[in-house]
DNA sequence: CTATGTAAACAAC
DNA sequence: GTTGTTTACATAG
């Protein structure tokens, strides 16, 4: 077995990292007045193959200027992991699944972006080098964590170095914490459950610690319960397996927030039920996996959704690798907005799922760290910007400016001005600066259209939001 | 109280 | 048996 260092040295530098907001992309001569150029069928930018896995890889970035952007360009592009780099043809440990359709090398690309919490990129040499997915190699996973990897402190192995001195720090965290590691240390930030499994099985204690398998119940119960994970359907035969598990933009954006979903806010506050469960609703009644076609009871859910300002509306659907562009219409806040647009039972339900909602979406998208820099007046009086976890969704007409260089000149928000439902008077707009998704980067909170904060993620990955509203 | 871990019931594979 | 959802209890802080 390899285990070859697989990130180029160059790329790894850690004492290069400085301000994660003035990466050499933010620092290009800046005009906000590009007209963001929109070529759905440019095959030399992306290659959109309707994928659940490389949506986010088909991006190529271009001076950081435009991008055409196949819905769901994705954090991964800009990666604060360092791990999937442009002319980098190797990335840590994809399992071939996970990556269908090549890999295409992001010209333009930022290289400097470097996480600097040596945490998030110590696990890569655990991984093995594998050979460009065959794309119609759909059914042959196998994971990358091979058994016999017994990556207990073997001397003589060369590069033992199974973890960091921080390294100790991780494995106290919390599991929303070390899921969040594990799936932004993947391929599109992805995973399926059994390589979760095996990746704390390396990487954390939390296995060896118990004899038992409580701890992969409690991964499940955070993959289930928290809503930074969001499910994404596995195409082919392997979908019979169970779903993969991504991070939601917005939790690379903003980091991982507690696993409170649905958890009881009184737990019976008196009469404390003392006995284990005599009078006990029956839990997990409402579990399975059934979640995935029939969704039931959404309604109940809805509080849960007030009451977590992390939740996706439909976190018992699986989502669709990139937005569907109905679902992305009626709730442009998708994920990550605490007001959210809140589907009705029946909506809920006429939302069905649809294995096959990739499509490319019509509109052109830029991140919103292009605009790094420009006043946070301009950015929202424009009449294009819908902000959407890390985006800014522009309509299809590539001949609509985006800003105007002076402010006066900005047309006023016209009535046509794709606004989020809640955005109007009590939404929050998330609008994420510098690397997104890095640690330390910051965003800015938008309530009903004033900035009034600031988010940042620290260390953990956990998002510090100063303004969060625990209901 | 909140955040988290843990156990467990349960449904649908 | 596995995966996913949900409820419930315990406990640390």
């Amino acid at each position: 077995m390899k285990v070859d260092h697989l990130e180029d040295p160059a790329i790894m530098q850690w004492g290069t990292y400085s301000n994660p907001l003035l990466t050499p992309m933010h620092q290009g001569n800046f005009n906000f007045n590009y007209p963001v150029q929109y070529h759905p069928g440019t095959a030399s930018t992306y290659n959109y193959d309707r994928n659940a896995f490389n949506d986010h890889y088909n991006l190529a970035y271009q001076s950081g200027l435009s991008a055409s952007c196949p819905r769901s360009l994705n954090n991964n592009s800009f990666d604060m992991t360092g791990l999937s780099h442009p002319g980098v043809t190797v990335s840590s440990h994809p399992p071939p699944m996970y990556q269908r359709g090549p890999q295409q090398p992001y010209e333009g690309m930022d290289l400097s972006q470097q996480s600097p919490n040596n945490n998030l990129m110590q696990l890569d040499h655990e991984y093995e080098d594998y050979p460009r997915p065959i794309p119609e190699d759909l059914t042959a996973y196998s994971t990358p964590y091979d058994s016999d990897i017994s990556r207990a402190a073997t001397p003589s192995d060369g590069s033992p170095l199974p973890l960091r001195d921080d390294a100790l720090i991780e494995k106290d965290q919390p599991y929303a914490q070390l899921i969040f590691r594990a799936l932004k240390d993947a391929p599109n930030h992805t995973m399926i459950l059994r390589d979760i499994y095996d990746w704390f099985r390396k990487n954390t204690d939390k296995a060896a610690a118990s004899d038992s398998k409580g701890w992969q119940n409690s991964i499940r119960h955070n993959l289930s319960m928290n809503g930074a994970f969001e499910k994404v359907d596995q195409p082919g035969e392997e979908a019979r397996k169970g779903f993969m598990w991504r991070l939601t933009h917005d939790a690379l954006a903003n980091g991982v927030k507690s696993t409170t979903r649905y958890r009881s806010k009184q737990p019976n506050k008196r009469g404390h039920r003392t006995g284990l469960y005599p009078q006990r609703q029956l839990a997990g009644a409402m579990g399975g996996r059934s979640a995935k076609k029939q969704l039931r009871h959404k309604a109940r859910m809805h509080d849960a959704y007030r009451s977590d300002p992390y939740q996706s509306p439909s976190r018992s659907m699986p989502t669709p690798a990139t937005f569907d562009s109905a679902f992305n219409s009626e709730m442009s806040m998708y994920s990550g907005s605490p007001s959210y647009y809140s589907p009705s039972s029946s909506e809920v339900d006429a939302m069905e799922y649809q294995p096959d909602a990739y499509g490319p979406v019509t509109d052109s998208c830029i991140p919103q760290q292009a605009f790094h820099g420009l006043p946070n007046s301009s950015i929202s009086s424009s009449p294009l910007a819908a902000y959407n976890d890390g985006y800014i969704q522009l309509p299809s007409d590539p001949a609509v400016p985006l800003f105007t260089s002076s402010p006066a000149d900005t047309p006023s928000p016209s009535a046509s001005e794709p606004r989020t439902p809640d955005s109007q008077g009590s939404g929050w707009d998330d609008n994420f600066y510098g690397n997104m998704g890095g640690i330390g980067s910051i965003g800015f909170d938008y309530y009903g259209g004033s900035d009034i904060g600031i988010s940042a993620i620290n260390q953990d990955g956990f998002a510090t939001d100063p303004l969060d509203e625990g209901e």
